[in-house]
RNA sequence: GCUCCGAUGGUGUAGUCCGGCCAAUCAUAUUGCCCUCUCACGGCAAUGACCAGGGUUCGAAUCCCUGUCGGAGCACCA
């Protein structure tokens, strides 16, 4: 099987279907697959140098290596030979109409003069497109199908045509006769020995069109199965990669990882394993219509990969300071991980007030005003100051006393974490200040996050910045 | 306009080829309960779907027709 991205920019998030897809069944039926840059149009689909290493780089995330790399526009000789030989057995012919003139006898199904130039000229017209010596639209190589075929898509198609752009690599920076998608992508499903070909709706007549090359060639064409386009809940950002690159360049995203953009890159600098992606992408199966894929199935398939393995820590967005009264305990210790208690505990410094999240805060004239700190004890809120009461789980067990997070004023480490929807502050408790970057946390009662990196500038503003993962 | 393709709960999916075992599978989401010093994990439960209308048949999610809705192609893009 293949995977055959256009090298315009890194992938988004639906991209990982095709490797997710092919190389699950590469796993199971013991297959091969390789990826190949269909990168036959150096104008209107310019390719972007960096994509090629920035595609396979999510490839490699997702957890994938393809047996084999590819790039089209290292293989224009192999696309002239098998075009010298269809010519050769009469199934093509250099057409030189200009693109309104054809698709005008094309749709009343009618064959133009140049189909029937004997096959010495195309043969010597053909050689000349090779020699750069037409401009661009001046001449095409067609295929020779069926002119009054009942669908006009699959009409005396386009092989070749020219283009006066040199090709952004430099080793395919000389050719100027490119052949078109259906005409490559054809020649090489065959070459490369291609069994089975997963492609989009959008290319539902490309096996009819390319049946007539292999009809010339006697060769038998791949298994075929079409999908349609995949939908992601949860984004304001429309899933593109030229809108995401324009966004970008427009400085609304801070780049291909930024969170609000649904690229690879973004999940995993949130901390997001591929393999979480694969598993839901798997899971859209490969029907024809278009399916929305719901961010929640990857975050559930995520957090199945985590959970237990990822260490619990307290997070206060935005917060209110609240002093504390009654002599509690001089330190905290909640447990690194409920389920894991071998893990040992958090050592947090108390101190005489903490932060607490708005919406944690009893109204002062409430009918309770009582709250359990975790991993510290029950207080009750008097006179703006929480008063130490108990170190009795029972007020929770038996009087549901709600349980929350917290933070200690002293010691607290400010935070930003970035999310979908733009970034939160607040405080954290003081060990995540030690955590290693790229370490995965769960902020109780908020979320899991993944640690990016501390800053701290100049005016000895510490703050550490952490990627929001999902709920 | 011409040509293709599709339609199962909020989402995805199984079942459709070869009609009965489907008062429709599984996952996720939602809600409730249990567990729990998290609204995480785990356990239990509930809600929730065969696009519509005809036809064939003893019997239709499954076969046929029509309609509706949706998608795609008709590029010297991929």
């Amino acid at each position: 099987m293949r995977c055959a991205p256009n090298p315009n920019g890194p992938w988004h998030v639906g991209h990982a279907r095709m490797p997710a897809v092919i190389g699950t069944y590469r796993e199971r039926y013991d297959g091969w697959f390789c990826v190949r840059f269909d990168d036959t149009d150096p104008e209107t689909k310019r390719p972007d140098l960096e994509a090629y290493d920035a595609i396979l780089e999510d490839l490699e995330y997702l957890g994938f290596e393809p047996d084999a790399t590819y790039k089209a526009s290292d293989r224009l000789e192999t696309y002239y030979d098998h075009a010298r030989e269809l010519i050769d057995l009469g199934g093509a012919y250099t057409c030189s109409c200009s693109g309104e003139e054809f698709s005008e006898l094309k749709n009343s199904g009618e064959a133009c003069p140049h189909r029937e130039k004997d096959v010495e000229t195309v043969r010597e017209e053909f050689a000349a497109m090779i020699d750069g010596e037409y401009e661009s639209g001046e001449m095409v190589l067609r295929v020779k199908t069926d002119i009054e075929h009942k669908n006009p898509a699959l009409r005396d198609w386009v092989a070749f045509r020219m283009i006066d752009t040199p090709h952004p690599r430099e080793e395919a920076s000389e050719y100027r006769c490119w052949p078109m998608l259906d005409f490559q992508s054809g020649i090489d499903d065959h070459l490369l020995g291609i069994s089975h070909i997963i492609r989009g709706i959008d290319l539902q007549d490309s096996a009819k069109r390319q049946q007539f090359v292999y009809d010339y060639f006697d060769w038998e064409y791949p298994e075929v199965v079409h999908w349609g386009h995949v939908q992601l809940d949860d984004y304001e950002v429309k899933m593109s990669t030229s809108t995401i690159s324009e966004l970008i360049e427009r400085g609304e995203l801070d780049g291909w990882d930024d969170p609000r953009a649904p690229t690879l890159k973004s999940l995993r600098r949130r901390g997001i394993r591929g393999e979480a992606i694969v598993e839901a992408m798997v899971g859209l199966g490969t029907s024809t219509s278009d399916v929305d894929l719901a961010m929640s199935s990857i975050y559930a398939a995520n957090r199945d990969l985590i959970d237990e393995e990822t260490d619990r820590r307290f997070f206060v967005r935005d917060g209110n300071q609240v002093p504390l009264a009654g002599d509690p305990p001089a330190e905290a210790n909640p447990p690194l991980h409920p389920n894991h208690e071998e893990r040992g505990v958090r050592e947090i410094p108390v101190g005489d007030s903490v932060m607490l999240e708005a919406e944690d805060l009893p109204e002062p004239d409430a009918e309770d005003t009582r709250l359990w700190l975790k991993g510290l004890g029950g207080f009750e809120l008097e006179d703006g100051a929480l008063r130490y009461a108990t170190d009795d789980l029972d007020v929770v067990r038996e009087e549901g006393v709600d349980v929350v997070h917290w933070v200690p004023a002293d010691g607290r480490v400010p935070l930003r974490m970035r999310t979908i929807d733009g970034d939160v502050t607040g405080h954290a408790e003081p060990g995540v200040a030690d955590l290693e970057p790229d370490e995965l946390v769960q902020f109780e009662r908020v979320g899991f996050a993944r640690i990016d990196r501390h800053e701290s500038d100049e005016e000895d503003d510490a703050e550490t910045v952490a990627y929001y993962t999902h709920p």
